[in-house]
DNA sequence: CGCATCGGTATGACAATACTTACCGTTCGT
DNA sequence: ACGAACGGTAAGTATTGTCATACCGATGCG
């Protein structure tokens, strides 16, 4: 999930739908590529849940779906959560189990 | 920042850091690829401030960087927070300006 | 009913990136 | 001081992924 706003475009994406929904043309018209790029790269956000479309007429209007979102920044703070949790057990040795830790 | 973690080897060796500190042999050890494949993922880890090193006799410790998982959580978080503000914009709007707008 | 527009898909080329093997410098132990 | 081990770097290869052009189906309008 995370890989998916890995890419450049796919990041421009997001945020073009972040200020509000678009469809395919608007963002093909916002962004450097064409769209059929912009296609494969709302699928693949679509495929991980982080943006939904909703047809009105020969138009598909995409933006973005919160619940992806949520999920995303929820998976995210668990990780980092266990990261720091992880940062916290390591400083918290006053026995040092090396002694070559100097400073930070 | 975020395109470090977008390859699947590197949200490893960050998974793996997040437990404890390790040294790169260790990283090679629990990872399917090689020494040098950790170690260049590392630099990169470390180039954008999500890692940091410490020097221990001829092995090389490394773990993460709270302050780099901080920003980069801050981050992320502006930008679901954006991205929710856009979402909240669109939804508030009781009149809607297209009629097409069925439900959600 | 025919034409136009909009989206999605298929295919091919190009680029970027990740991985491996080989080599070198550095540091510890004997 | 020599040998061993650990880690970083360099170059080459392979894989993945992104982008563009071309084609097709669907929808709306005259």
């Amino acid at each position: 999930m995370l890989g998916a706003l890995a890419d450049h475009s796919r990041r421009a994406i997001v945020a073009c739908l972040a200020e509000r929904p678009r469809a395919v043309g608007e963002l093909a018209d916002e962004l450097p590529i064409s769209r059929p790029a912009v296609s494969q790269h709302l699928k693949v956000l679509k495929d991980v849940g982080l943006v939904s479309d909703r047809a009105a007429g020969t138009r598909r209007i995409y933006r973005l779906n919160p619940a992806g979102v949520a999920a995303l920044r929820d998976q995210l703070d668990a990780f980092w959560n266990r990261a720091l949790a992880g940062y916290q057990a390591a400083v918290e040795q006053p026995a040092g189990e090396q002694g070559t830790e100097g400073d930070l």
